[in-house]
DNA sequence: GGGAAAAATTGGTTGTACCATTCCACAAGG
DNA sequence: CCTTGTGGAATGGTACAACCAATTTTTCCC
């Protein structure tokens, strides 16, 4: 477990929110924050602290986001257990900012999965392997759905993920597939099901066989195939995003700079 | 370039801050704000979306965080070119959450290095490659300075990163790298110099001379090495982790719970 | 023209007030 | 005794207003 988690402090005059942060963070990784436990009222958090209530809601709210945290009106603050979702929306600024497109994110699963599917063939216990063949039957019930149909067909792909037992890459590519989903979900529908059945079923029978390389050279066959087909459908859509809307809170535009 | 990136809307009443967040997230999908700009005052954002400050605030604050924004007193907020630092606090959180190991952070860069470094003998141009040399001479230059000696090290490494061409994997590497400099840092007190420069050393030969196998094999050599030595070190020092603290800003400790 | 002082601008912080939701205890009714 | 419901207390969400500190811009004097 890590605990070299604070950087003692910096010098330059930092924000109460910065500083906040940086409290909750020690007081989580002394366990003096338990996960599921419940925080203080913002109230008495903010005399604790000696500031008010305003910048430890900041504070909160940047939690909250990272999914560190769970706030509920009338009820209070939780620390929250697992932290799946915690990369995602940071995940989607970087996409935004850096201009990453799906062909990269593509690539990056063609990176790493194949090996990630040869380490699960190598560990994977034999409840690993139940799930990974479960997410490939539930695939096969759900032909007709292509909501569910790429739901499962991701899970399939993150049950692997958990059979090679590391957390870390688990949670980072889990990632990428959400970000992926819409438009998986879109190419799915010009893409007969037992084609992506046929190229998921290997690579499980590869991975229940116990064989790494067979199983890392099934999972970049499917990924080869879906990263060509997720360009094309991209190119093709690139409209669809532009088609999409958000609930404004105003009428007027904010002016971008001056 | 991605541009799916707004859900929509989520019929559950929301946060103000969060429709907010999400309205600069539009705003920098459609190019309306660009890296690197300088956002309207807060008070006319405010003013603008009909929200309060305070509310804006913990928006920008959030993003700001994330490191999509940089806020200065008295100049302005501008809108961040690259998101380097995207994901670290998250990053960190998820190491404390979920209460994962130096162990399982090396156990994610040996899954995936190897495979960057066979992608980097690929792909690397020559001036990729003269980079990775850069950084190799860097480190046998700062044999005695233990924290540049690091910092070469890693440098190394993302140099490779950057070789094999994909800004995802790279930029989730990097973070990973982070949060474990201070321990390798600790560690490389303890280790001859000379021992990692040879293990980096049959890397970089092993690019330049476009041999992906070796790439690869050498560089989970590397990792191996340093995972066992890093696993050994992390044991030792957990108290050291104890010694860290925080500079609080107030006596008072929050009550955890009730 | 140059430079220093003054004013305006901007993010940072605090405090107060009020709302909507949720929870909980206690009383009324069966 | 158990169920029901009703009102009050607690809690997070939002809005305003005021002031501070750092920075930038403008003004004014030499």
């Amino acid at each position: 477990m890590l605990a070299l988690v604070v950087p003692i402090a910096k010098r330059p005059k930092e924000d109460v929110t910065v500083k906040l942060i940086a409290v909750f963070k020690q007081l989580i990784a002394e366990g003096t924050l338990e996960p599921g436990g419940r925080l203080p009222a913002e109230r008495e958090l903010a005399e604790s602290f000696g500031v008010s209530r305003s910048s430890l809601r900041q504070a909160l709210k940047v939690l909250e986001i990272m999914g560190v945290i769970s706030q509920r009106v009338g009820d209070g603050t939780y620390l929250n257990k697992g932290a799946d979702a915690i990369l995602r929306e940071p995940m989607e600024f970087l996409i935004l900012l850096d201009g990453i497109s799906f062909h990269e994110l593509m690539e990056a699963r063609l990176l790493v999965e194949p090996e990630l599917a040869a380490r699960a063939a190598l560990r994977a216990s034999e409840e690993d392997i139940a799930e990974i063949g479960r997410e490939l039957r539930a695939m096969e019930a759900a032909k007709d759905d292509h909501a569910r149909f790429v739901t499962h067909d991701l899970l399939f792909h993150q049950a692997i993920f958990h059979a090679a037992g590391n957390r870390v890459t688990s949670l980072m590519f889990s990632v990428i597939h959400k970000s992926l989903e819409k438009l998986i979900t879109i190419t799915s529908q010009v893409v007969e099901p037992d084609h992506t059945l046929t190229l998921h079923r290997r690579i499980y029978q590869a991975i229940r066989k116990r064989d790494q390389e067979e199983s890392r050279r099934r999972t970049t066959e499917h990924l080869v195939d879906a990263r060509d087909l997720l360009t094309r459908a991209a190119e093709k859509q690139s409209h669809f995003a532009m088609a999409a809307r958000i609930q404004t809170l105003n009428k007027k535009a904010p002016r971008p700079a001056r």
